[in-house]
DNA sequence: CGAAATTTTGACCGGTTGGACAAACGTTAG
DNA sequence: CTAACGTTTGTCCAACCGGTCAAAATTTCG
């Protein structure tokens, strides 16, 4: 007795589900979700496509429940900006964090920004609604912050993208930031000079001045 | 008695190529190299799918004149960048026409960044080449300023990065910003709101202490 | 006008892709 | 053992896509 899609019963199917998201986080993130073919991720997942195809209803599918999957994560940076330390080293965290992000997620920022290149179709909801949210909770945050004079009054939601654009940069960018520095400067400590670089940005701008 | 590639002659086959390259622009843009059709670029570009294989060889002849017609446009602000001017001016001036050009022509921004996003397979050559000789040189430049005592101390490469990464979020990722700002926010303003944040940030961010 | 050159198109082709399906395979439990 | 259930795969299909081609339509020019 079940609903008309199966239930995810047995921890080998959950199993099988995950190295299926797992493989196509791999191909939709390199190759955005049209240049991606199921063949692709099932190769990437080690099965044949009829039997991923078991597994999930359709293409779509797998990029719906990966998106879903992922917005947890990729928000959860933002979500532990708190009111009540200080302003500053609150924001400097958060940027350290995305960052790290960037470092640690390379596809799931080419994912979303894939995505979101494309016009959004398929996450449009989540971004006027979940996103839209959590960001306007944290604005006004830092809003008050800035009245406290805790730090330079400036635009909220401007700050919050600058952050996005450049700490993401690092991830979706990638080629590029390589090919720009060269092979003997792209080594891991890219990222470190980068962490110095923006929180000698961040810091400079947003002290409050006197 | 011409060479293999049919040269372009009448002033109407140049026409139809620069009809045929905006339409690719527009589609490319929108949906990344293997997301657009011939067939939605010839409908765009007004013609049959035959007529536009007229004038141009195959898809991939179209994006890469259009790459190569529009490299330059992309990489004029940052030529521009004058060693003989006032560093933190020059700067500043840098990032203005950066975001007009993330304002005036976004789909060339979206271009770009797919292109990047799927790893640059056809333009690493230019990224090597033209894009790095083009920041080497104006990393140094930057580097003299700071050790001439005229903006902060800071890694160069990262600042250009941050300059690439804060405007042109305002073209790829728009759709984004929108459903953030929410409708009432999404007006021509914006623009004006992100260069009012983008000049605090960076003339705070690099301007020498003392 | 009329011939030559250029432009446009309908029809077609081979390869790819998302997805369906039934048969085969394996596993488990009575 | 064997029936029932879950899993895997070979095969197939229709739609799509990049590109060809020959013929038709149009323009150019003597």
């Amino acid at each position: 007795m079940e609903a008309s899609a199966p239930r995810r019963r047995t921890r080998i199917q959950q199993e099988k589900r995950d190295l299926i998201l797992e493989a196509a986080l791999e191909v939709f993130s390199a190759r955005g979700f049209r240049g991606a073919t199921i063949d692709q991720i099932a190769e990437a997942a080690g099965m044949s496509k009829p039997n991923l195809l078991y597994y999930f209803r359709s293409k779509e599918d797998i990029h719906e429940t990966l998106m879903q999957r992922l917005l947890d994560t990729w928000l959860a940076p933002l979500r532990e900006l708190d009111e009540i330390g200080d302003p500053l080293t609150e924001l400097l965290g958060y940027i350290r964090r995305k960052l790290e992000m960037a470092r640690d997620f390379p596809r799931e920022s080419r994912l979303f920004a894939n995505e979101i290149l494309q016009g959004a179709p398929r996450i449009m909801p989540m971004l006027e609604g979940e996103l839209k949210a959590l960001v306007d909770e944290k604005a006004a945050i830092i809003e008050r912050w800035m009245h406290a004079g805790k730090i330079a009054r400036t635009n909220p939601y401007h700050l919050i993208f600058s952050i996005w654009a450049t700490t993401q940069h690092y991830a979706d960018f990638d080629v590029q930031v390589r090919a720009v520095l060269g092979p003997e400067r792209s080594g891991d400590g890219r990222f470190e000079d980068a962490a110095r670089f923006l929180e000698g940005l961040f810091m400079e701008g947003l002290r409050p001045k006197g």
